[in-house]
DNA sequence: TTGATTATTTGATATGGATCAATTTTAATA
DNA sequence: TATTAAAATTGATCCATATCAAATAATCAA
């Protein structure tokens, strides 16, 4: 309805064309008349903190699109260990764009907008779109990219260097995103931070403990770290 | 020249045509009237034990496919610590299809056979075929799977459970390409499978003799293992 | 074949981070 | 605003795996 009160009586604008986030998602390839096209083949759709998009058992059917707020990507091993797997922000993807199972389960944190795609419907149209096709391509090697320099974190790094390293990157990503970078604002619990480091709540807080001793950061409150010395920060994790 | 014996005077099959692993390896969407191409835009190379193929640091100018042997891909610290990212195996591919730096480093085991693909030539290429473009994004979007399933087991696993886990995923490699999967061999030594989990050498030799002495496995050598019972072996680590 | 090098196994000890437990802080709800 | 629940911090202790060290086994080169 702003739109109409705007003057577009006539046209109001696809969906995708007034994406805030664009330009970080795999759909930034496309040109202005494809949007209109491709506002049509995917939904909206919103969800609450702490609900469940997908479980890892499930029939993949859906690939998603971040368009607000956080989610987590998570295994669960049967005796109820968790690891997760990701924290992903605005224009990142998640999901499967083949059929089978999922890798993984996932979960919102806060609230959050997706644009979901059916896998076949996208899939038609990638056939249509080389462009498309190569940005999915590339975008999937840099997720692949980030998962090896995390086996990295988690095979050689101590807690120290774990936690470390999980300030800069989160840091990183806002910067990216053209978002507030410092202070930087987790917003996750310590619990979900220990479960993607691989380590426990304790230790997490301890180390965050540890840089605020040794002025390295400040903790403005546990939701929001200010970096006082990145360069330092920088050199415990390499 | 054997070619040659069997009456191939004027048409030798190209390269790629005789290839023995191509239907594990993303070339496998080609059909026959395209192999002579795909093998005229790559090259075949050779690399002996424990060359390097290409450091982390180098730009990055080539994707490498498999055709015989194994390698390792590994991540540096500064100060010397090693994390390896995976061992590759015939049909898998590595390097990079973006200009950049490569994420790791690759380095032979054993006597290997690679075909080369200069990046822009490969790119050239993809965008006349959308289903090698697609075959490409598919195996890259499994490989990110497989980065995830090692995120969970370095994240949350302990010793003997990633040990067992290491055992069965190469048995099951070898047996998704055909190849004799009990015993298994093992192309690498202890400080590799070590590396590659995120343990010590001595863990390693540990946990394999904790197996031999519970009858779950044999070791027929060092490198040749014998799989007695892989279902306890599989409750182990999930 | 033999000595030298490299890889593997096994043992003794140390330690980083887990676990268990209690307290404090923050957020949610009546 | 008070009450309860959830999250985070801090402390004490324990244990799985690292580290250090030595012995054995396998591989390589002369």
């Amino acid at each position: 309805m702003e739109e109409a009160l705007k003057g577009n009586f006539d046209k109001p604008r696809p969906r995708c064309s007034v994406c805030k986030i664009r330009s970080y998602s795999f759909c930034r390839c496309l040109q202005e008349d494809q949007l209109k096209i491709f506002a049509e083949i995917s939904d909206e759709k919103e969800f609450k903190d702490k609900q469940t998009i997908f479980l890892q058992q499930e029939n993949s059917r859906n690939l998603y699109n971040i368009t607000k707020g956080n989610i987590k990507i998570y295994k669960l091993l049967n005796d109820g260990r968790i690891q997760i797997i990701g924290f992903l922000y605005p224009g990142d993807f998640f999901g499967s764009y083949k059929k089978g199972k999922y890798n993984y389960s996932a979960e919102a944190i806060g609230d959050v907008r997706l644009c979901v795609f059916k896998q076949e419907t996208l899939d038609n149209y990638l056939e249509k779109n080389m462009n498309l096709a190569k940005e999915l391509l590339h975008m999937t090697s840099h997720e692949l990219t980030l998962a090896q320099d995390r086996i990295g974190v988690l095979g050689k790094m101590n807690a120290n260097e774990r936690v470390a390293k999980f300030i800069l990157n989160i840091s990183e990503q806002r910067a990216r995103i053209g978002w507030q970078n410092n202070p930087v604002s987790l917003p996750m619990i310590r619990q979900d931070i220990a479960d993607y480091l691989g380590l426990t709540l304790e230790t997490v807080s301890r180390e965050i403990t540890r840089f605020k001793t040794s002025n390295l950061i400040k903790v403005m409150n546990s939701k929001q770290i200010f970096i006082v010395d990145k360069e330092k920060l920088a050199t415990i994790c390499q």
